[in-house]
DNA sequence: TTAAATTCCTTTGTTTTCAAATCATATTAC
DNA sequence: GTAATATGATTTGAAAACAAAGGAATTTAA
């Protein structure tokens, strides 16, 4: 059967976990959709704008880490069913003021028991310190992770023949 | 001045650190993918193909954490450019075997230098406590990530039930 | 003051991802 | 032996994600 999980070395059991939480996320992400109206991602752009009070895609996309073109595409979902509205900035003609409508504070008001039931209850349920620790490997491995998607490749020499690269 | 890290609890710290993940690995995805010619998930399956000598779309999909569907698409990609090919099986016809072809063989090979390269590095890099510390945070994230219905557990691996999270 | 560079957002094109619907084939039940 | 169910793969539809290219507006430089 597959998945012996032997053989394989902690870096290759680091990308698997990885891609679990992935599909994990991914798949609740659809079923909140069902749920609520509201993706992972909406909920997450939509939270942002409401704490920011009024903002443009640049910094939504700078607070949530996500690439500007991606926060446009959600802008334009939540702004087709009116959860948000987009203005010129009149100052700046470039800039595009984004700000939460009532039906959007309804929504986010409404979404959170749903969104957060599961996960941030059982994340607050962790000792701090658990929650610390997970916090900083996370962290942590964000770093490695960007210093891999700086250079591309390294060591060449370092070619173990098995497994499981990228996530 | 945005994302001076606002009043974000604990809980949304840990998802913004996810999502940073996610995107350093879609970003270096897509280099590699002007390098080598194979996104991450594509290499992900082609070596899943090439180990496993010959398979079907569900079990790759099994081995590797995706769903059948997401696997179709890519091998659907893989063959176009003869990387693969797909024949129906002659004794259970429902079933498709899924081989890797010469060319695939030889792009395999040509990538994993550079793929695993120095994601692999650094973390083997690491001190063998912090290497620890990562995958178990990981594997505890995912934990609280699938936690809920872990009633009649279908397989002992292979446990999708209910989740419930953001990212 | 006009031309060039920069900034900000959107558009375009591709890939990844899922659920749900669909189609074909197998297996089971009656 | 046929009808109901189950299984395996694909198609469909929608969202997410990125880079790269494009359009407008602003700022800088000449």
């Amino acid at each position: 059967m597959t998945n012996p999980d032997h053989n394989k070395s902690s870096s290759d059991k680091v990308l698997i976990a990885l891609r679990k939480i992935f599909r994990s996320a991914e798949i609740n992400s659809k079923k909140l959709h069902k749920k609520v109206g509201l993706t992972g991602p909406q909920f997450l752009v939509l939270k942002e704008i409401k704490i920011a009070e009024a903002s443009t895609p640049g910094e939504i996309a700078q607070a949530v880490s996500l690439s500007q073109a991606t926060v446009t595409g959600i802008l334009g979902r939540l702004e087709k069913r009116n959860l948000i509205r987009r203005q010129r900035d009149e100052k700046d003609k470039r800039r595009v003021i984004v700000s939460i409508t009532d039906i959007g504070q309804q929504a986010i008001d409404r979404a959170p028991p749903l969104m957060q039931g599961a996960f941030v209850a059982c994340f607050n349920n962790l000792q701090p310190w658990e929650q610390t620790m997970i916090l900083s490997a996370l962290q942590r491995l964000h770093e490695i992770m960007e210093a891999k998607a700086m250079d591309g490749a390294l060591s060449p020499n370092d070619r173990r023949k098995d497994h499981q690269s990228i996530v």
